[in-house]
DNA sequence: TTGAAAGCGCTAACAA
DNA sequence: TTGTTAGCGCTTTCAA
C-alpha cells in the first residue's frame, strides 16, 4: 500500500499551490475578515473536504494556547443528579465546540486535587467543578491564576467565581414547610457531610423553617455524617428509635435511599406512621412505595447556567453573579397528617 | 508584579545549567534507562517540584503523537447503567494516567458520528464506544485506520475489535426461565430499538427460552420500538390490553420504568396479577413496589474489561476476544405463581 | 488579496 | 553521562 501523504494543512497548501497561511485562515473561517477571494476559499474548502483534511488540533492548541476543551469535575458521576448534570453540560459545551474532560473526584479531596492539576496541565480552557467541600486550596489558586472557573452545586463561599447553585436553604425550608402545613411538628432530618456548603445550607434551612414555626429543633433530630447510603440508614435508625418523630426529611439523594431501605426493612407504614419529603426528584420517585413527595432541583437550568457562565468567562466578559435557581416541590403521597407515632 | 518566567522545561534547564534534553528525560522517568547521574536527577526533580514545572502536555503530544487520552462515547450518560460504566471507566483510565474525553451520542447516529470525528481530530489515543446501533460506518473505518477501539455493551457484530458485553441472550433466558419455573407460560416482553445488537439478542434469548419450554411466542407478545420510557409505557398498555399475559419482561432499564408507571396508573396488582423480571439492577430496585426481581449486569467488571482491552491495544498487544460476562438474577418479590389474569 | 517566517514547548535521534 | 539539533503542524504577525 502506497503511503498517503500526511493530511496536514501544509500539504494541502502545496497541493493547491497556495501558502499554508491562506489555507489556515480559510479553514478557521477567517476568509471574510481577511478578504480572501471567494474562488480561493471555495478551492480550499472543496479540497479539504475531498481529502478529509482538518487542522491538527494539538498543533493549533500549542500555537494558540487554547484547546477548546473544558474540565468537568464532579464528586460522583454515578449519582443521577451529577449524571444528568454531566449530560446537560456535555451537550451545551459540545454545541459550543468544546470538548469535555471528565473527572470523578470520588468525594475525596486528594483525588479532586490530582484531577484538577492534571486538567490544568492538559491546558483546558476552563473548569466546571462541583467541589468535594469547597475548601480545596487549588480552587482559589486557579482563580487567581486567571483560569476560567465555575463552581456548581456545592459552592465555595469565599471564591470570586460564578457559583451556580440552587437556594439550598430555601429548598429545605420548602420541604419542612410542606410538613408543617400538614400539622407535623416533630420533624427530623438526615444530613450529609458537615462542612459541605450545600449540606450546611440545607440544614440551616431546615432549622430556620422549624424556628419560624416556633419549634426548637432538637439537635438530636438531625443525624447523618456523610453522603453514603449506609450512613443514612444507620442515622435513620437512630432517629426512628427516638420514637417521637412524625416526619423525616432526607436532605440528599443517597439519604433518601437509605431511609427508604430502613422503612421497608422495619415495615414502617408510610405515610401513616411516618411522612417524608425527599431531596432530589428521580425517574423512580413516583414508583416507590409510597410515591415520594420530592424537592426537584432544576438540573437542566443549572447546567445551562454553568455553561453560559463559563462561555462568558472564556469570551473575556464578566458573567456577573448567577441568580440562585429555585427548586420546586413535587407533591405525591408520602405526606399525610400525623396520626400514630412510629413504635 | 514582576512577571515570572514561563514554566517550561527549557527554562528550568537554563536555570540549572543543564540541557533541555536532560531535563525532559528525567521528568519522563527515563533517567535510569539513560544513566543520568543520581545527583543530576535529584537536582532536576527538586527544582521541578519547587517551581511547579511540568512538561506542557500539548507540546509533548504534538511531538510524540500520543495524548494519553481516551474518548468515551455512550448513548445516554443519564442512564444509570452508562453513568456507572462511565464512572468505573474514568477511574480505571485515570489510574493508568489517561484522561477521559466524554461524549454523549444522544442515541443518535448523527451525533455519534460528529463526536467520533471530533475525538479523532483531538488525537485521542483510543476509543471506548457503546455504539448507538453498531452500524456506524465510522467504526470499521477507525479500526482499519489502526485507531485502538473497544466496543462496549452494544457490540458491532462484524467488527474485529474487542467487544465487551454480557451474554444478552443468556440474560434474557435467565429472566424468562425464572418465570417459567413459577408456572408462567404466557410471558410478554418489552423491547427497545430493533437492529441494536443488545436488544436483538435479548429478544432472541426471550424467544429461545419460550421455545425450549415448548411455547410458541406469539409476535404480539413482543412490543416496544425504542429505548424511551414513553414508548415502553404505550407498548405495555397494548400488552396488558390483550388480557392473556401473566408476566412481562422489560428488556431494558427505561422499559422497566415505563412498565412500572403503567402498572401503578392502572392499579395492576403485582405480583398477584402480573409477575415481572426486570432488566438492570438499580439502587432503587428493592424499594419500588413490588421489590423487583432483576437481571443484574456486572457493570464494574465490564468497565474493567474494556479498560484492560484498551490498555492492551495501546501497548501494541493483542487483548484477544474478551469472554462474555455473565449476568445474574437477583430474586425479590415481583414474581409469584400465576393466578388471576389482568383484566 | 496572499505569502514568508517565526516560534509555541517538547521528544527523540544522534553526537560528543 | 549529557548536549545539540531537528522537527511535530499550526497560528499569527508582518511584508508584499
Amino acid at each position: 500500500m502506497p503511503k498517503s501523504p500526511p493530511r496536514t494543512l501544509q500539504n494541502l497548501a502545496t497541493h493547491l499551490g497556495l501558502s499554508l497561511a491562506t489555507v489556515s485562515l480559510v479553514l478557521n473561517g477567517r476568509a471574510r475578515e481577511l478578504r480572501i477571494s471567494a474562488r480561493t476559499e471555495t478551492r480550499i474548502r472543496r479540497a479539504a473536504e475531498r481529502y478529509a483534511i482538518a487542522p491538527n488540533r494539538l498543533a493549533a492548541s500549542l500555537r494558540s494556547g487554547r484547546t477548546a476543551s473544558v474540565g468537568l469535575v464532579v464528586p460522583d458521576v454515578a449519582n443521577p443528579f451529577f449524571a444528568v448534570l454531566a449530560q446537560q453540560l456535555e451537550r451545551a459545551l459540545r454545541r459550543a465546540g468544546r470538548a469535555v474532560l471528565l473527572a470523578d473526584s470520588e468525594e475525596t479531596l486528594e483525588v479532586e486535587t490530582r484531577s484538577l492539576r492534571e486538567l490544568r496541565q492538559r491546558r483546558v480552557d476552563g473548569l466546571i467543578v462541583a467541589p468535594v467541600d469547597g475548601r480545596n486550596p487549588l480552587l482559589p489558586q486557579f482563580a487567581a491564576e486567571g483560569l476560567p472557573l465555575v463552581c456548581l452545586d456545592r459552592v465555595a463561599p469565599d471564591l470570586a467565581v460564578p457559583q451556580v447553585t440552587i437556594d439550598h436553604a430555601g429548598a429545605a425550608r420548602l420541604a419542612v414547610e410542606a410538613l408543617l402545613q400538614q400539622g407535623h411538628r416533630r420533624i427530623g432530618c438526615l444530613r450529609g457531610t458537615p462542612g459541605v456548603f450545600s449540606d450546611d445550607e440545607r440544614v440551616r434551612g431546615y432549622r430556620e423553617a422549624l424556628a419560624t414555626a416556633g419549634i426548637a429543633a432538637a439537635d438530636a433530630w438531625i443525624d447523618g455524617g456523610d453522603f453514603t447510603r449506609a450512613t443514612a440508614r444507620a442515622a435513620a435508625e437512630r432517629l426512628l428509635d427516638r420514637g417521637e418523630l412524625t416526619a423525616i426529611v432526607p436532605l440528599a439523594g443517597q439519604a433518601t435511599l437509605g431511609l427508604l431501605e430502613l422503612i421497608r426493612a422495619r415495615g414502617v407504614r408510610c405515610p401513616e406512621q411516618l411522612s417524608l419529603v425527599a431531596f432530589d426528584e428521580q425517574p423512580w420517585s413516583g414508583l416507590v412505595s409510597p410515591p415520594l413527595t420530592t424537592i426537584a432541583q432544576p438540573v437542566a437550568e443549572m447546567a445551562q447556567a454553568a455553561a453560559n457562565a463559563l462561555h462568558e468567562l472564556l469570551a473575556g466578559r464578566d458573567p456577573g453573579p448567577p441568580g440562585r435557581l429555585p427548586s420546586r416541590l413535587i407533591v405525591r403521597s408520602s405526606i399525610a397528617r400525623p396520626r400514630e407515632l412510629v413504635a
